[in-house]
DNA sequence: ATGAAAGCGCTAACAC
DNA sequence: GTGTTAGCGCTTTCAT
C-alpha cells in the first residue's frame, strides 16, 4: 500500500511543471512536445500515479458522481434496477454509487446529505414508503438540492422533480382481463401492505375491470399481503375457502408461496386455480418461467431514467434548469404468458 | 433547485470570517461567543448550506467514504452482504460506495481506480471470478494502492492482503457428515462452475468425508451446475438415474431446482430422496424453511470485514500499515435442520 | 512549446 | 474571542 503520488511530484519526476502534465494527461489540445508527452506519461505511469478527481472536481465544477439510493438492496426488483441503472451511468462516463435506505425517511435523508455533500452531478431516488405516503419533507429536500433529482417507481404526487415509473393500474388491468379472458366468474386479488401505493394501484386497476365487466363484489375477494413467500403461503387457503377460481398476486414472490401450499393440498395449477402473478423479476432465476404474470421491463425503466436525469444534467450545466415544467413518465407493463391461467371450469350460467 | 451556498457566503452573511465558521458548524473546541454560535448556525440553516466533503477532505486528507465492490449485485448473497457492511460503515461514521463487476476483471479495473481517484479510505472487495482464478493482475493493483484493501468471500490466493471469508471446505464436510449420518451409501453432488473455487472446495470437502468414511467412488457422482434454479432442475434426472438417495447442492436455488423436477415425477422428498443444500440466503424470503442446509453468516462476514477494513484505516492513519503480516479468515459454516433429510431406505448389507 | 499564478471550498496554525 | 494566512491537488488563463 504505497502512498498517493500526485501531479505535482510527476511533474518534479519528469522536470516540467504541474501545468504541463496536466495539459497532456487529460489530452488537452495543445503543442507540448511529442517527446515530452511521452516522457510525461511513462513517468506518471512508473510512478502509478492516478488523478485525484475530488481536487479535479472542486475546479471543473463536476465530479462526474450520480448517486443512487433504493429502499431495499436485498429486493430484487431493486437489485436489477441498480445493476441496469449502473450500465446506463457507465456508458455515459458517469460513476454510480448506491446506497439503501431501507425504506425509511431518516436514512434517506441522511443518505441525500451525505451524496450532496459529495458533490454529485446528480440523484436517482426510489422513494421510502414512508416519503412515499407523506412526501412534504423529502419535497423541501429535493427543492434545496443542488443538482438535479428523478424520482423512479415511486412518484410522489406533488410534482417536485420528474419521474419514470410503471403504469400499476394497467398492470392490474391487464390481469384482471387476461383472466376474464379464460372466463373467470370468481376471483381473489393478493396486494401488498396497505401503505404500498403501487400495489394498491395493481389491485385498483384489477378490481375496475371486473366491476366493469358487470363481476359482483361478492365475488372478488381483496386481501393484504407482505410481498414475501409466506404472504401467499399463508393466504392461500382464504383464497381455496372464498371459493376463487381466478386469483391476481402483485408479486410473484407471493404467487410463488400461494403454488407451494397449493401443492402440499395436492391441488394442481392451473386446474385448480389460475393465477397471474406481478413482476416476473424472478425470471432470472428461471423461476418463473411457468408462471403468467405481468412483467415491468426493469431494463427500460433504468434506461429512461437515466435519460431524463442526464437532460436535466446538462440543462443544468448550461443556463437554467428551473424553467422547465416537471414531467412524469409511466411506462407500460405487459403480459407475459405462462402456463398458470386456464379456463374456468364450465358452469351453467347462473 | 438552488445553487451550492458556500462556507464563505455564510461567512459573509453572519459576518465573521470563513474560519470562524469552520469551527462553528464542526464544533471544534473554541471560545467563539455564545452568541456568534447560533447566529452561524442560524445563518447556515437559513441558506440551506451543506460542507463541500470533497473539499473538506482535501485538506483533512480523509473522505470517510468506502468503496465496496461485488461481483453480482443481483446475487441475494452479495446483496444481503451490500446491506450489512453498509450498515456496519455507517455505524462507524463512513459512507458506502457500492459497485458492480459483472465478474469480469476489466470492470473491476476500472472501478477500482476509479474509486482510488476518489480518495477513499478503505476498500472492500470481492474479486470477479476472472480474478479468483488468475490474482496476479488484481494483486498488482491492490498493491499499489493508496488505501488498505481487503478481500471477501473470494481469498485469492496470494497474501497480498487481508481477507475474510467462509470455510467452503469444512461447509462440504458438514453435509456429508449429515447424509452419512442419516445412513445414506449413494451420493450425488452439484457443484458450481468448474472455476469457482469455493464450489470446488465444498464438493472436495464433501467428497473428502465421504472417501474417509470408505465411501466407493463408485457410489459418489459430481455434477458440474450453474448455481441457478435451472442448474437444479436438469441435473434432477441425472441424481434419479444414478440412484443417489442423498444428495449436497452447492447452493439452495439449485436444491430448489432439484425438488421441483422431482415435484414432476410424483416423488416427495425426504423420502425419494435428502437433500442438503448451501447458502440459507432464501430464508429471507421464507423459501427455504423446509430446506436443510448449510448456513453461511452473511452478517457475521460483514462484521468482521469491516472491523479488519477499519483496523488497517487506523493503522494507515497513523504509523505505517506495511509491518504486520497479512492475515485471512475463515468463519465457520453451520448446518441448518430442516425437512429434507431422512434416513436412508433400510437395506441388506452389501 | 512551457511555466507562473490564481483559485475551487475548505481547515488548521497562528496572529492579534 | 475572532481574523489572517497558507495550503490540500488540481485546472486554467495568461505570460513568456
Amino acid at each position: 500500500m504505497s502512498r498517493r503520488v500526485t501531479l505535482k511530484e510527476v511533474a518534479k519526476e519528469a522536470q516540467v511543471s504541474p501545468a504541463t502534465v496536466s495539459l497532456v494527461l487529460n489530452n488537452k489540445p495543445s503543442r507540448i512536445a511529442k517527446e515530452t508527452q511521452q516522457r510525461i506519461r511513462d513517468v506518471a505511469a512508473r510512478l502509478h500515479y492516478v488523478v485525484n478527481e475530488n481536487a479535479r472536481g472542486l475546479v471543473t465544477n463536476e465530479t462526474r458522481l450520480i448517486a443512487l439510493i433504493v429502499p431495499d438492496i436485498e429486493n430484487m426488483f431493486f437489485a436489477s434496477l441498480a445493476r441496469h441503472l449502473e450500465d446506463a451511468c457507465q456508458e455515459a462516463g458517469y460513476a454510480l454509487f448506491l446506497s439503501n435506505s431501507d425504506d425509511r425517511r431518516a436514512n434517506e435523508s441522511a443518505l441525500m446529505t451525505n451524496y450532496l455533500a459529495r458533490d454529485i452531478d446528480g440523484m436517482l431516488l426510489i422513494p421510502s414508503l414512508e416519503s412515499y405516503r407523506q412526501p412534504r419533507q423529502l419535497q423541501r429536500q429535493i427543492a434545496a438540492a443542488h443538482c438535479p433529482v428523478t424520482l423512479i417507481d415511486r412518484l410522489v404526487t406533488a410534482r417536485i422533480c420528474d419521474g419514470v415509473g410503471f403504469d400499476n393500474v394497467q398492470g392490474g388491468r391487464l390481469a384482471a382481463r387476461r383472466l376474464l379472458e379464460a372466463r373467470h366468474r370468481r376471483f381473489a386479488c393478493i396486494s401488498g401492505q396497505t401503505d404500498d401505493i403501487n400495489a394498491s394501484n395493481r389491485m385498483q386497476g384489477f378490481v375496475d375491470v371486473l366491476r366493469s365487466h358487470h363481476i359482483d363484489a361478492d365475488d372478488i375477494l381483496l386481501l393484504n399481503g407482505n410481498y414475501r413467500f409466506t404472504g401467499g403461503y399463508e393466504l392461500a387457503d382464504c383464497v381455496l375457502d372464498f371459493g376463487a377460481t381466478g386469483l391476481f398476486c402483485c408479486n410473484d414472490l407471493m404467487a410463488m408461496g400461494v403454488m407451494q401450499r397449493l401443492a402440499e393440498h395436492d391441488l394442481h395449477v392451473p386446474q385448480a386455480l389460475s393465477i397471474v402473478g406481478y413482476d416476473n423479476i424472478m425470471r432470472r432465476f428461471g423461476m418463473t418461467s411457468q408462471l403468467t404474470t405481468v412483467e415491468q421491463d426493469v431494463h427500460e425503466l433504468a434506461v429512461r431514467s437515466w435519460e431524463c436525469l442526464y437532460r436535466h444534467i446538462r440543462l443544468h450545466d448550461t443556463g437554467r434548469d428551473c424553467a422547465t415544467a416537471t414531467s412524469v413518465t409511466l411506462l407500460e407493463p405487459r403480459i407475459v404468458e405462462g402456463a398458470t391461467v386456464a379456463d374456468a371450469p364450465a358452469k351453467v350460467f347462473a
